[in-house]
This record gives C-alpha cells, structure tokens and sequence, in this order.
DNA sequence: GTGAAAGCGCTAACAC
DNA sequence: GTGTTAGCGCTTTCAC
C-alpha cells in the first residue's frame, strides 16, 4: 500500500509504477514516449495513471531533462487592444502546442525595473521568450535576454539576425494616407501613438505618401495612449481651417479625436475626414464608422509563436513573418469640402 | 576553476559556493534569508552572484521546497475589457509581491477542454489559482481545482467557503435601472451578456427596480459578447414604440445597440435612452457619451491576489470582498418624450 | 523491452 | 553561524 494512501498527497512517479507494477523509468517512457513500451505494461501504466489522477512534476522534469515546456511573454501592457489579442494570439499557438504561458509586463525603461523583471523570468524554466517590441519597455527589455536563450520579437523594426514577426504598418500608413490624399485633401495631418523608437512604421508610411505626392508634411502631434488624450488634439486640430483630414496612430485615439472635433462643432466626415489604424472591434460601430487599416495582432501573436516553436524543434529557419494590414474604407473619411476661416 | 569557466551555462548554486569559498547551504542562506549569515561571508555569497550573473533555478527550488512563487489565472478569455483589466490588476498586485503568473484560458466547457487545461496547469507548482469566474468556462474550471489548491474565484454567484472578491454589480444594476425609471420611463428594457450562470448579478439587479416600482418587466434580450450581436437588437427595439429605455450588459453591447437604434432612424437620447456597464474607456468618447456604472476590474483582480495572499501566508481569514460599481451619468439617457407609433 | 543506479539544483534537518 | 548529509520527482545513462 502506497505512502500515497493517507492524506492522499499528490502522487509521484514512484506510485505509479509500484501501483503498476513496474519501474519508475518504465512509467517515465510512457509518459514521454520517448520509448518503446510493451502494451501490456503500457495499459497498466495508463491504468495507474488514471486511478491515482497523477501529473507529472514539471519541475521534476525542468530540473532533469534541462527542457522546458514554458514560454514567457514580455510585453509593456497587457489590456490595450492591441496587446491583449496579440497575447491572445500567442496563448492559442502555445497550448495547442503544449506549452505554459507566462506573463511578465514591463511597464517603463527604467533600468532597475527591466532587470528585476527579466531575472525574476529568467528563474523559471523557459523554452524560449516572445517580446511585444510595441513601446520603449519592449526594446529595452529584449536588450536584457541573455543570447542563449531563444527569442521572438513582435513588431519594432527590423534587425539583422533577430527572429521577428511584423506587420506591415508602414504600407498600410502609406496606402491610408494615399487614399485620403486620392480623396482630394491638400495634406493629411498626423496624430501619432507613443512610439518605439524614433521611427515608427505608422508614421514612416504616411511621410512617404505625402512625399510621393509632393503633399505638405505638417507639423507631428503625439498622443499619449489614453484616447482622451486625442479629445485636445481633435480640438486643436478643428481650429485649424487647413486640416481636413486626419490619420491617426490607432482608432481609440482616433476616436478622442473625433470627440474633440465633435465638440468644437464640426462634424466628421463632412468638415474634416478621420481615418484609424487597426480595425478596433468598435470602430465599426463608432458614429461615423470608422475608416482604418485591419491588424491581425492574434495572427501576429500566433506567427511569433511559430518563428519561435520552429527554431525550438530547428523544424526551420525563418527568421522573418511579415503580412500586411488590410485597408478598411468606411464613413468617416470623404472629400474635403470648402471650409470657412476661422 | 569551476567548470562554470569553459562554454559559459547558466551557474548553478555550487559555483557560487566555489567561487565564494563557503558552502552551498550558505549560498541558499543569502538567497531565502531564512537564517542568519555573517556580514563577511554574505558579503562574499553577493559578490560572486554579481559576478557570475547568477539566477536561481526555480524548479530545483520548488522540488525540494514544495513551496511555489508562480500563481495560475485561468479565464475565458484574456483580451475582452474586463478580463483583459482584471488580469492586469492580478499581474500588477502579483508582480509586486515576487509572483509569478502563468495564464490558463478555457474557451468553452467541454469536459475534455476544461480537463486538458486544468492538467496542465496543475503539471506546474503553484502556490494557488485565481479563477474568473465570469462565463460558463471560469465556472467549469473551478469545479475542476483539486480542493487542496488556494484558490479564489473573483466575481460569479456567490458560494459559501470559497475565497471570492466581487463586485457587486446587482446594486449598481438596480441603482441604474431605477435612475432610468426615475426620469419618467414607464419601464426599462433589458440586452443581457452571456450570464456565468441562471443567474446575473446585472439581471437580478434591473429585475428587482422593475419589482420595486411595480414597472412591467419586458422580456430579455440575449447578446453574445461581440459587440455587433446588439445591432440587430438595436434594430429590432427601435421597432417597439413601447422601448423608450435600454440598460445593457455592458458598454461594448450598448454601443452596437446605439449603433442599431441609429440605423433605424432614431436617435439616442431623444428617442430611446440607453445604458451601459463597466465605464469601458471609450464610453466617455462615445457619442453620446454614454450613462454606465463604473466597474473597477483592476481593482477586482488586486483584491483578488490579495485574497489569495493572505490565505497564503495566513495572514488572514477573510473569504469575501466585494465593492459597488459607481452611477456614470452622461448624455445617452434622458427623460421620454412621447413616440410616434410604427 | 526493462530495471538499477545516478544525479539535475536546490533546501531541510541536523550536527557542531 | 556554518558545514555535512539527505533527498525532492523525475529522466538518463547503462546493463541485461
């Protein structure tokens, strides 16, 4: 009778195979098929198994094997829209693979905090890491991985050598930007999101539109990522009889914008055009719906996964994914149409 | 020269020992700070961690402790709003308190599913499991949690001997539904999110008004979670002359209602007045800014892990906590004006 | 195919 | 205070 009888602990490999009536290593290569079994013994073992409600240790198996079934993700935030469906998008890849998901959020670049974040990480057992590269926090945290370790960036610009998957930003920009410039507008204004870097894929394409077209570049407006933060801008902006369009970083802050530009009195599409980015699940109910470029982030999350489950089995050696957003045309962008002066 | 030198692997807690000239169990010592160490030989042990860059394996750690520093979430889902708030406020208490967070999603309440999930999860040491009880999933799994586990449940019906933080959405339900009576409306219609179970905090509360104030109470409508199944029922009330008031299950089905009702010609608040729940962060720059409660999920979620914490190191014995959503009044509701009939 | 023996990196128990 | 010894639950040799 097995130790495992009273106080019925969680059992162990060991009661399994005296329940089974074979050896510990016997139950550990069904476990793992890692292999060949006899059926017979294999049946019994499945057997005790299921009686005894046994689950492996994974930190048993961590500490032996040196492999891991757990990925962490690092990411600066996990709730805005973005984040969270590309986190959701990782998690999905990752348990159908088999794999545990860890969360570890970096909120700023302060050194200290990097550090402390990615050594508490690093005390677990990763089979490899998945950076959200969407905010400074990103960059300077997939600065801090030890090399050995396998790595996916999500997003960010390119670096040689680095396994990455993207979206296109900067075309889809520049397709907005375009579109809108085909529409008639003079110039299209900016309202940026906090960028990475200096050079931010959003802005990248929408300079480059207005450069091909020999449009004016106006002046950039920032944005922080609370979309009240677009209510000032669009006011701001609706002061200005020259802006008749604008395209800003996301649609959450687009639709601060069109708030603001809402409360100063002029109305969208008619008086001035407001195009998005990302195709937020509420920018098609947004009044007007709203005109913006469609990103995959849980396709971008699961092409992260991938790049990083095929370097782990060496089933590949992609270093790159990249695909581009889909423009969605709606309502809240049109022609410019004669405004008076202020 | 320890044979850390050559090839550079992650030192273990033997280098360290080695290169400071004491024993393992004295590294461990500094590490844990469970016992007294000298100032001359703590000052050593730090150095050579510093030095080799050492991080503690926390599966060895875990083996041999039993004692766990990583908690599990398990939810349903990980990017809608609230779950997405929720989880941060849990990452953000945890991460304050040297945790760890692996995240658990369970999709539907298939028992293979909920089963699949739960094994793995558990296959990890874990101090104890938060569940979000919010869907039909979250209550699956916790049905599932070996009894042995600290867990707690945050939100859902309330259940006697189960650790839980809440929010206490009936009442803030009730106090909406009554300020919409309140403004002359002869009774309020009510579009329902999927209910975790029979019944639903936000449900119970609007029904109990309508008891309150003898209104009639109409029959429910049933949204999914995507914010586009409550233009249909936007589209479908506007028919009703009766419909001058809708409280809805949150502010993403509010919105697609308001985009429903806008579709068929009427307008909010004028013709129909509409509420929401949750004070989603768009709601503000809806327009028209929407009435709604406002639902504290990070807040939920840090009580959450505090619940846990405190069952954790005995610090406490609370089972419950829950906290009133607070009235947001704004634009999208009115008093009733007097309608034509279709 | 199967079992015996070794040992992963750490902490607990116990001497001194 | 500090070192010695044992052993957590597994997988990995290596015999047979």
């Amino acid at each position: 009778m097995g130790r495992a009888s009273p106080n019925a602990k969680n059992p162990t490999i060991t009661d399994v195979a005296e329940r089974a009536g074979v050896s510990v290593p016997t139950v550990s290569r069904v476990l793992t098929g890692a292999a060949r079994v006899s059926p017979a013994k294999r049946k019994l073992v499945e057997a005790a198994i299921a009686e005894l409600n046994y689950r492996p240790s994974a930190a048993a198996r961590v500490l032996v094997s040196r492999r891991s079934q757990a990925i962490a993700v690092i990411a600066g935030n996990t709730s805005r829209y973005g984040y969270a469906e590309t986190i959701r998008g990782i998690e999905i890849a990752a348990r159908a693979e088999g794999y545990t998901v860890m969360i570890t959020v970096v909120e700023s670049t302060d050194e200290d905090e990097v550090d402390r974040a990615i050594a508490a990480t690093l005390t677990q057992a990763l089979a490899g890491i998945v950076v959200l590269k969407f905010d400074p926090p990103g960059v300077a945290a997939l600065q801090k991985i030890p090399p050995d370790l396998p790595v996916v960036a999500l997003s960010g610009t390119r670096e040689t050598g680095l396994r990455q998957a993207a979206l296109d930003e900067a075309s889809a920009a520049e397709e907005l930007t375009d579109y809108l410039l085909g529409l008639g507008h003079a110039t299209v204004h900016h309202v940026r999101v906090p960028p990475s870097r200096r050079v931010d894929g959003r802005t990248t394409g929408w300079k480059r539109a207005l450069n091909k077209r020999d449009a004016p570049v106006p002046p950039l407006r920032d944005a922080t990522w609370d979309p009240k933060s677009g209510v000032r801008i669009g006011r701001e902006l609706a002061e200005d009889p020259d802006v008749t369009a604008v395209f800003c970083g996301n649609d959450e802050i687009a639709m601060g914008v069109m708030r603001g530009i809402a409360e100063a009195g002029l109305r969208v599409p008619e008086d001035v055009s407001v195009a998005g980015f990302d195709d937020h699940p509420l920018a098609e109910l947004w009044n007007p719906p709203l005109t913006t470029a469609e990103q995959d982030f849980a396709g971008l999350g699961r092409r992260g996964f991938q790049l990083l489950l095929q370097a782990l089995d060496g089933t590949g050696d992609r270093l790159y994914s990249s695909e581009r957003p889909r423009i969605v045309l709606r309502d809240s962008t049109a022609p410019p149409r004669a405004r008076d002066t202020a």
